[in-house]
DNA sequence: ATTGCTATGTATAAAAC
DNA sequence: TGTTTTATACATAGCAA
């Protein structure tokens, strides 16, 4: 779309992930509120950016259930209201084990970021801020990793004739 | 859109209104996936057609309260009538989301490993079973980025010179 | 950070099958 | 009823301010 298509895959740079964010929100929310409207659908729909706020659409004959609010408000502190103290303990449980989970995604995500920087910089990308050494370093990273690629193609194409023979 | 322009009104045409809302939902769908995976976004979108079946999306490490708003609706009554039933619910309800949240860290991983491995292609390393194109590519890629790492450490000493005359 | 622009890619209404 | 096609409307990525 727009200028030029693009992969869907995690935006790596934070400020056109935001901006994206927005913008796709937006269309997101206008055409559930259009299928609810031509098609007389139920439609809830809830989105968390980023930022932690949040965004909903829900159409007119149904409600957001108020555990909805309440966790906003919460942030995850208390699940459940008093209405639902029987199964709080359960809920808490639940909060706390998938916490971890997130935490290792939280984690991973920090790792891959750092490898794609890591590309961009032997590709050549994002260099203009980069301080002599770390230039130098890549330099050299560089340089031993074609040697190694010529080295390969020169006896690689030996070794796949004689692959070929057997 | 399409053919012709419509009003935003509920489609009086029965079959109109199906087909419409059957392209529309795949449409939102779709949309909300992307929004999820470009922005990182948590997103839980509901959908109840005139024929009653439900359809949903529900991006990876979204909210419990949304997950289980979704389920309220999916079985049509109270999630709380009933202690043991909320248990029972809850239960596969914990189940669902931690294998949410399981996929997603799956996907980062492979991401990651993917990374990791051009990252040692880069680098000279396990290239030993590479066909000569993939060699050819590297060669290219490595050339090009030493290409402009140099001219990068050429006109960034004069520049880091100049930043320290200041 | 937000807004507006616009070239381009997508979604989709209507038609045709 | 569903699927495919096509012309058109819409959404939006990359910029610029």
């Amino acid at each position: 779309m727009g200028r030029g298509k693009i992969e869907i895959k995690r935006i790596e740079n934070a400020n056109n992930r935001n901006v994206t964010y927005t913008k796709r929100r937006n269309g997101l929310l206008k055409k559930a509120k259009e299928i609810s409207v031509l098609c007389d659908a139920k439609v809830s729909l809830v989105i968390f950016g980023n930022n932690g706020k949040m965004h909903e659409f829900c159409s007119s004959s149904t409600s957001v259930p108020a555990v909805l609010d309440f966790y906003q408000k919460q942030a995850g502190k208390k699940l459940w209201d008093a209405k639902h103290e029987n199964i709080c303990l359960l809920t808490s449980l639940h909060y706390d084990f998938t916490q971890n989970l997130n935490n290792e995604i939280e984690r991973i995500k920090k790792e891959n970021d750092n490898m794609q920087i890591e590309l961009r910089h032997l590709k050549g990308e994002d260099i203009t801020s980069l301080p002599i050494p770390d230039l130098m370093r890549l330099e050299n990273a560089l340089e031993n990793g074609l040697d190694s690629i010529r080295q390969r193609k020169a006896n690689g194409g030996v070794q796949d004739a004689q692959e070929e023979c057997m």
